[in-house]
DNA sequence: GGTAACTTGTGAATCAATTCACAAGCTGGC
DNA sequence: GCCAGCTTGTGAATTGATTCACAAGTTACC
């Protein structure tokens, strides 16, 4: 298959969120100019990204939308559940652990890992903090697919290095630095510091 | 001046972060070649971005550590403090509130806001949480530069309504769905569910 | 059955970002 | 002062993403 931008890939989440919507107030065809004024794009771009994968629209008429949301699932791969150990139980890592959005989008957190011998064997909403030395067996006792990296920027990149080690190819990194991964590993960050200093630049250099 | 990419603005905050670590070190030049290597790109890349703005370095040479630093800091608005409201005091909203590394980059956390009557006079981390309500009174009492919208879904489009109302012309949008903001405002959304689903679709389709 | 009104799917064209490649400039050593 | 060794800054070339534009297909209605 062609290789699928990011930014494609994206905008197919999106559509996915507004399919269930539409779905949910029982509409049961749209057309792709209705799904980009939703995502803020336009109707061509909406169908280009979907032509990536097929042909799933009637002329004249639009997209069933029961039928393409099933299509975006699967593309997506959320018809299975993931696996994901979170590793950090500081404020982040918490609010992660606890964060409901994760289970409803079929992502369950199997265990929660720190190195902070004080807080092993302590319970965050339901998970025992477990040490990240144990990472090896847990990931492997979980069959983990997704690593989130909630630890300080100084350790990152190692525990990194060590989930990688122990097989897990998915890492949502929320650590404010970049980490280096090998092509095998699929890496996402998330970096408020970045989005924030966006923002001041925009701002700094919109009233002139 | 010439429009600069996103993705250029926030190539721009890694090198600032490298920069800053090169300085503790007590290092003062660094090449293009260097910081290309911690952000995982080219040298190429680097001097293109860094060219938007003037020319900083010296052939041969490299760059001056704290003078690029400097340069990219006013470049991204960074010498000055911004002012941040974040709205909904919910795990998100609670967990930013005490997050240090706001302060730390210069965005001062000025109050929280949320629209649960059984939330408003709790605290957080030394805020007191105050009612929506007062967005307007509290946006300009504190002169508020940027928002930080971590409510549910169902609120978020009406809370940035009236975020722009309130003269706020920056959003950091945590809530899992696309808003709609005049070009006027500048908006970053970070959306979990989205990397997630990133993630999904990449370790789905990566064992072919 | 025919026509009017829509909407998709897609090659072609445009617009944007990245990479290439090299002249020009700086430094240190002799 | 001159040469060898680096490194920047930047047009040109390439690669990638988005938008345009339209043929082809579908439905509703008479």
């Amino acid at each position: 298959m062609k290789h699928i931008a990011d930014s494609t890939v994206r905008r197919l989440s999106l559509y996915l969120r507004f399919l269930e919507e539409f779905e949910a107030r029982g509409l049961t065809t749209i057309s792709s100019d209705e799904l980009a004024a939703r995502g803020g794009t336009t109707s061509a771009q909406v169908r280009k990204d979907l032509s990536c994968f097929g042909s799933f629209g009637k002329r004249g008429l639009g997209y069933s939308v029961p039928q393409l949301a099933r299509r975006l699932r699967e593309i997506l791969g959320l018809q299975r559940e993931w696996r994901v150990i979170i590793i950090g139980a500081g404020k982040i890592g918490a609010a992660l652990a606890q964060y409901q959005g994760f289970r409803q989008r079929g992502f369950r957190v199997a265990a929660v890992l720190d190195a902070d011998p004080a807080k092993i064997g302590r319970t965050i909403d339901g998970f025992v903090i477990q040490s990240i030395d144990e990472l090896d067996r847990v990931g492997a006792r979980e069959r983990a697919d997704i690593a989130v990296i909630a630890v300080p920027a100084e350790g990152a990149q190692h525990v990194a290095d060590r989930v990688i080690r122990a097989g897990i190819r998915g890492i949502m990194n929320f650590a404010p630095l970049q980490l280096h991964v090998p092509d095998s590993v699929t890496l996402r960050t998330v970096n408020m510091a970045l989005e924030l200093e966006g923002l001041s630049f925009a701002l700094s250099n919109s009233r002139e």
